[in-house]
RNA sequence: GGGGGCGUAGCUCAAUUGGUUAGAGUCCCAGAUUGUCGAUCUGGUUGUUGCGGGUUCGAGUCCCGUCGCUCCCGCCA
């Protein structure tokens, strides 16, 4: 018999009855009744109880063993008597009868308490991770996204891509997030950085003519975290694709992302394939570029309705340029005075000079606003919004921009008071057609909106027209239940229309054959059209898992604070390696938190 | 960098307008217990109320500062 074990603690069943068997696993709950004792044996795959009785010579030292020591138990499988058997527990049938047992390691107190359903406070689970992922939902969401990615690499396979690594240790990029920097020995003063995405490699990968590439890639980027953002470090499921169109790459990633989503989840999946959302209209239906398509509310721009309205406070706005959008309800006519109150309230603390509303009641229009508007006015309001007695509007007017986030906002808070989402769905769009660039207020000056190497739609022509905010990309996001899964872009293989667009941005023809010679000498030598994308793996097992903490789906993840709690990184390093680096410290703050 | 929330026993939480020696459950320890399955019963230990300062006759409670965790804004091509 093997040392360890016959079967798992999940593999017993009546009809092992009468068969000796080993099991080794950790000591989940012990019920002690002096002259017997129960043990719940646990191990990644189930439970089983194993009974001890008195005249075992080991009898004493099971009692005195704590919870989640790990045993090794041989004894005979025996069936439980009708009353005794458990329903909740597939071994519940049978259970093993101890004749030889060997503590293979005995645990001291623990500072989780893991037989219950409260997991205790985030850092000491992050600190005794290795007690965290024993729990049976940990278990069960470290296994579903180690088979979702098994998955992902079988659907592209599939598809006729390969995988291909690409290096860790890189250089620094100019634009995007922040860096992780790794000093360089050799070469003193000179870093490498660790790749934010391996964005650069994948094109270099088509223009040496690999055709289709996709990797689980790392990417590290350092930004500060959110709930659903693990700072430092992620995963992405990164493609390429030679001699594409856009819908190219959405054929695939449709078919892939639906696919896994079935496989994984009973919830409704969207059918290939998914709408797709132009991003001005993103904005002014949904106030955002990552839309909830499962909240069945669609806001409009009725901004001109208002631009000779007698109703001063967004007449003013509009003529200043600003937009005024609506945000019709159904059916909330009869909600409290106090549901309208909380609404304004919450666009004002969004920075909203206020929430207009209008309330169809009765046969009537009530309403803060009505006053101020003709019967024409509301009737096209009405028509506009497609709204009826019982109904209501909202209304926000602002810039453009703002309108759009506050209204946005609005709309995701009204859903959620409402309890508006649509349940147990994975709804799906791609927003296309974003711009190329945008007006950056901080810098003063024309910017990339997004990736600088996407083709702009029109090419040379578009980017000479002399109207660089109006010119849309070849740029794209997949947004699944208001979590952006993704950007992805048919890049720019051609150079000179590549400058073109860097001129635009500021950079000088010099600084771009600087910064990126390597990619215009490629570009020159070449490049085949291509394109790609590249899914966050995190979030979608953190979708798959119905979490909205990423921390969830990652078994070693950083606090938000960008440290290891268990392993204590970031930490300090000798004197020695800093010498060895050519590093000199100058720490402006007190360096008395580290080390811990 | 900024804002919100939280911080009381290993863990989850109480503690009247500021009022005696800060409690309960759980964990842990000891004892009892032959059919439990979140076993049960009896007893017991566990505290710089995150830290520092202030107000007060008196502070877990009020004020200031600070630290930690978390959520959000900035940031995230």
């Amino acid at each position: 018999m093997h040392p360890f074990r016959s079967h798992t603690c999940g593999e017993l069943r009546a009809g092992h009855a009468g068969r000796k068997s080993r099991l080794s696993g950790w000591v989940f709950r012990k019920r002690d009744h002096g002259s017997l004792l129960f043990i719940d044996l646990r191990d990644h795959y189930g439970i089983t109880q194993v009974v001890v009785q008195p005249d075992r010579d080991f009898f004493e030292t099971c009692r005195g063993l704590r919870p989640e020591s790990v045993i090794t138990v041989t004894g005979l499988v025996e069936p439980r008597s009708a009353d005794t058997v458990n329903p909740s527990l597939p071994t519940g049938e049978v259970e093993l009868l101890a004749e030889q047992l060997a503590v293979e390691s005995a645990a001291d107190p623990l500072p989780l308490y893991l037989a219950g359903d409260d997991p205790g406070p985030e850092d000491l689970r992050l600190k005794y991770r290795y007690l965290d992922l024993r729990r049976e939902e940990m278990q069960r969401k470290i296994a579903l996204r180690a088979d979702v990615v098994a998955s992902l690499r079988r659907r592209m396979t599939a598809h006729g891509f390969r995988e291909f690594q690409t290096p860790i240790l890189t250089c620094s990029s100019p634009e995007g997030a922040r860096d992780y920097l790794v000093p360089s020995r050799v070469h003193p003063g000179k870093f490498y950085a660790l790749p934010q995405a391996p964005q650069l490699f994948k094109q270099l990968l088509m223009i040496g003519g690999m055709d289709r590439y996709f990797q689980v890639a790392p990417c590290f980027r350092d930004e500060d975290a959110r709930a659903d953002r693990s700072p430092g470090e992620f995963y992405q499921l990164d493609i390429e694709m030679s001699f594409v169109t856009q819908e190219d790459v959405f054929a695939v990633v449709e078919d892939v992302i639906a696919g896994v989503f079935r496989e994984f989840s009973d919830w409704t999946v969207d059918e290939t394939p998914f709408r797709r959302i132009p991003y001005r209209e993103a904005m002014v239906k949904y106030g955002t570029d990552k839309p909830d398509l499962r909240i069945p509310i669609e806001m409009a721009d009725v901004t001109e309705m208002f631009r000779g309205s007698g109703f001063n406070a967004f007449r003013s706005v509009v003529e200043k340029s600003g937009a005024v959008r609506a945000i019709p309800v159904r059916g909330i006519a009869d909600r409290p005075r106090s549901f309208f109150d909380r609404m304004v309230e919450f666009a004002v603390e969004r920075g909203a000079g206020g929430l207009a509303y209008l309330v169809w009641s009765g046969g009537g229009v009530k309403g803060p606003l009505a006053k101020f508007l003709s019967e024409a006015d509301r009737s096209g309001l009405a028509a506009r919004c497609g709204v009826g007695d019982g109904d209501v509007i909202f209304f926000v007017a602002d810039a453009p921009a703002r309108a759009a986030a506050i209204g946005g906002d609005v709309r995701v808070r009204l859903a959620r008071d409402l309890d508006l989402f649509e349940k147990k769905a994975f709804r799906f769009g791609w927003v296309v057609d974003f711009p190329m660039f945008e007006f950056d207020e901080t810098l003063g000056r024309i910017a990339f909106s997004h990736n600088p190497f996407s083709m702009p739609q029109g090419g040379m022509a578009a980017l000479e027209s002399g109207d660089p905010l109006g010119v849309t990309a070849f740029q794209y996001d997949i947004v699944c239940n208001g979590v952006e899964l993704s950007s992805g872009a048919i890049r720019n293989h051609s150079p000179e229309i590549m400058l073109k667009a860097f001129e635009i941005a500021g950079y000088s023809r010099g600084e771009v054959e600087e910064r990126f010679g390597f990619m215009l000498s490629a570009f020159r030598h070449g490049a085949p059209p291509h394109g790609g994308i590249a899914p966050g793996i995190d979030r979608i097992v953190m979708l798959l898992a119905g979490e909205t903490n990423i921390r969830e789906v990652i078994a070693f993840p950083m606090n938000q604070r960008a440290q290891d709690l268990m392993m204590n990184a970031p930490s300090t390093v000798s004197e020695r390696q800093l010498r060895e680096l050519h590093l000199k410290l100058d720490l402006i703050r007190d360096s008395g938190r580290e080390g811990m």
